[in-house]
DNA sequence: GGTAAGCCTGTACCCAGGTACCGGATGCAA
DNA sequence: TTGCATCCGGTACCTGGGTACAGGCTTACC
């Protein structure tokens, strides 16, 4: 445990990897991922190589995880932080959230009806997907048609 | 087009896998996988070392797709299909649309407080992820605790 | 200056559910 | 019998979001 010890540099007090990463609550390998895919920026170096961290960088994958919690994918999150970073704000984000409210409700919507498929099989007392015994039975559910669900789990 | 021939052998007329494929709705290298996965039964060849198909195929695939619209990975298909092969109905069928359900029912849980979320950032008028100026802004939403959305899209 | 923890790059691998490509063989109708 | 659509097996690749490992270099503390 050296990591207590503080690098300093212009501006503040300077973090490595390792704190960084446990701070976030990442892995040091994420943090490089995430460099790789351009959500953080390259950080300075120390003069052997090492990274050398703002510690704004911490709040920084608070809010990436934050975003990706609510639904955008790191590619999408990327985008919105450039464009944060770009200055001028835009009605972007907002936007954004708006359309994403909208996939969030076809998500449910389509969750909602295979839930009622399910609780019809329970309730018919299906006892096997090719050849059930069941009165009335439900299967192989008609009502799901071919692509309604194009890549839902 | 000299798919619409119709091979004859014992039992009736037989498949092959472009005319599989193409009645079910898949690719034919799906196909091919789902026999790797076991989810459908090695055909019959032709001298040649070409699949024949039993037509009642196509329902199958129709079922394993239908599943998979429930939420089922290939793999809880594949044991579905097992059990029920083998004859002895058995309650499991019924047992894990009912554990479905659950999943189900957390799936459309995590997916309503993220909605909330997001209808949150649109109602306060945040414009930027790092940098928002709206009053009382949400981000970066304490209420997403760390953790609380494991893998969740 | 020794020692160990931590960091570096680069590459490969993981999950699921497929899809694509290759060179060669087969099936079938004209 | 020729021509070409289709099929064969094997292998590699794709998406998304990371994770792991190898082999070597730095940093920090004593």
């Amino acid at each position: 445990m050296r990591q207590d010890v503080v690098l300093r540099g212009p501006g503040g007090p300077y973090l490595r990897t390792g704190q960084v990463a446990e701070q976030a609550g990442v892995n040091v390998q994420t943090l490089r991922y995430y460099e790789r895919r351009g959500l953080i920026a390259e950080p300075a170096r120390s003069p052997g190589g090492h990274r050398s961290y703002p510690p704004e960088t911490v709040a920084l994958l608070t809010v990436i995880k934050a975003a990706q919690r609510l639904g955008f994918t790191l590619e999408e999150v990327a985008e919105l932080l450039d464009t944060g970073r770009r200055g001028h704000p835009t009605p972007d984000l907002r936007a954004r959230a708006q359309a994403k409210i909208l996939e969030v409700d076809a998500k449910i919507a389509d969750l909602t009806t295979i839930r009622h498929a399910l609780a019809q099989v329970v309730s018919a007392g299906c006892d096997s997907l090719t050849h059930c015994t069941c009165p009335d039975c439900p299967l192989p559910f008609a009502d799901l048609a071919e692509g309604r669900f194009p890549k839902e789990s």
